[in-house]
RNA sequence: GCGGGUAUAGCUCAGGGGUUAGAGCGCCUGACUGUGGCUCAGGAGGCCGUGGGUUCAAUUCCCAUUACCCGCCCCA
């Protein structure tokens, strides 16, 4: 135990992969069916990718990214985040010519470096989608539709859309006028380095749990107060399209994201398992951003959704059901049948089950209780006398039911007894 | 980055300045011949997170460090 897994990382151990290998299964799945097609795209990137999209004042880029030089004294960082590194490919290999849309999806590991709390790593994974080149409040809906639906899928119960607007640049300039005006009382008696991190981002204020400022922000009137009618009107269409398509949604105008490159559109599903953390997704659009990547403006929308934080709530309530239990355990009554074992356990492989056996010489109770431990459906018992008679028993685990059939129906007798 | 808590067996956790540090679960072996689960018996497994200090004596007290947990910040 001399060596750990460096802070906050964690190795996910042979019994716990198969939650990794359902969720992935159900993403890829899901996302297929709506046209989406995987891109994978490299672990780091340089550094300006993150820089010129997050934005400079966001906590990710000013405090949170691991970013070396690399021996050509290259800026590289490790991703923080999927959307830019996703745009960024798209811009270079051209994927979404004017006039055209694509829908990427994607699964990846970001890299923060914050203190280690539950839900929050320092290497974590999401499953990423991206809808490029719509400007329809469908694009929007869809993403967010698509977000809950999969949350449906895995057995998260009660996935609710957090939806909001943050409006473009004109209203949202208004708006943040409007939040220090109204917040300047409350401004005043907090310490100057909040103050000056409000003065950056007035947004920051919203989401504040503090009840003085709670109560501050109780006097900001609504951002809708501020839109513009495209923007208010995507908002609205948004709404009604996710009522139609039955998606459970609430207005959240509490929700306004950490990256600087959203517009118009923020959403999150939230979940209370996951301690500080609340969030299990966030996503929204992002008309400017591939632009800021040296593109032809593109409107777009994406989400990110943690794959550590699905898990989280999927064991807190239970969620997994039934992992995958092996077909068929054959244990070597006696030491002179094992390659007769072998045979068998060939012949079910090869037909695609899953076939054990023990490879110790262990004593024939020993070799049942592993039979038993395994959850396989049935024992496959083989000994001289087996062989002699060209039989198999088979007992089925669970009950006490054993049979001796000839061994040339062993597959046919697995199967029935599955 | 800031504040607080925790660290003892594979897991969940007791304990205590002084011979061999415990429990439950799990694991291994056995209970007459080639049969799992239930029961019973036996067994393996711990530098008591790491480094330093106080002390005749530290796993126990103190400090530091590392990791995890909780809150803030923030976010997946």
């Amino acid at each position: 135990m001399r060596y750990q897994a460096p802070r906050g990382t964690e190795d996910v151990l042979p019994t716990d992969s198969y939650k990794w290998l359902k969720l992935e299964a159900a993403f890829r799945d899901l996302t297929a069916r709506y046209g989406y097609q995987e891109l994978r795209t490299p672990t780091f990137e340089d550094t300006d990718v993150f820089l010129r999209t997050a934005g400079e004042t966001s906590d990710v880029v000013s405090k949170e990214m691991y970013t070396f030089m690399d021996k050509g004294g290259r800026s590289i960082t490790l991703k923080p985040e999927g959307t830019a590194p996703a745009m960024r490919a798209l811009v270079e290999h051209n994927l979404c010519p004017p006039g055209t849309v694509t829908r990427m999806s994607y699964i990846i590991p970001i890299f923060r470096y914050d203190r280690p709390q539950k839900g929050r790593l320092r290497e974590a994974h999401q499953f990423g989608l991206e809808l490029v080149g719509s400007p329809s409040p469908a694009a929007d809906a869809e993403i967010i539709e698509l977000t809950v639906r999969f949350y449906e899928a895995i057995g998260i119960k009660d996935a609710v859309a957090k939806l909001n607007t943050l409006g473009k640049d004109e209203c949202r300039a208004k708006f943040r006028e409007a939040i220090l005006t109204h917040a300047a009382g409350f401004l005043a008696t907090q310490p100057t380095e909040y103050q000056e991190k409000v003065q950056k981002n007035p947004l920051r204020l919203l989401d504040s749990k503090d009840p003085e400022a709670q109560q501050a922000i109780r006097e900001i009137p609504p951002i809708t107060n501020y839109l513009e009618d495209e923007s208010r009107s995507r908002f609205d269409k948004i709404q009604e399209l996710l009522t139609d398509a039955g998606v459970q949604f609430e207005l959240a105008p509490d929700i306004v994201r950490g990256l600087d490159y959203y517009t118009d559109t923020v959403f999150e599903v939230q979940s209370t398992k996951l301690g500080a953390q609340s969030s299990l997704c966030g996503g929204g659009r992002y008309d400017n951003l591939i632009k800021d990547l040296g593109g032809s403006a593109t409107p777009s929308v994406g989400v990110g959704m943690g794959i550590e934080r699905a898990i989280i709530v999927l064991d807190e309530s239970d969620g997994w059901t039934g992992g995958t239990r092996p077909h068929a355990f054959v244990v070597q009554a006696t030491e002179s049948a094992f390659k007769s074992c072998q045979a068998v356990v060939r012949e079910l492989r090869s037909a695609g089950l899953t076939a054990l056996l023990d490879i110790d010489g262990k004593s024939m109770k020993s070799q049942m209780r592993q039979a038993d431990k395994s959850g396989a459906a049935v024992a496959l018992i083989l000994g001289d006398d087996e062989i002699r008679r060209n039989t198999v028993q088979i007992k089925r685990l669970g009950s006490s039911e054993q049979v001796e059939i000839p061994i040339a129906n062993v597959l046919d007798k697995v199967l029935e007894l599955q």
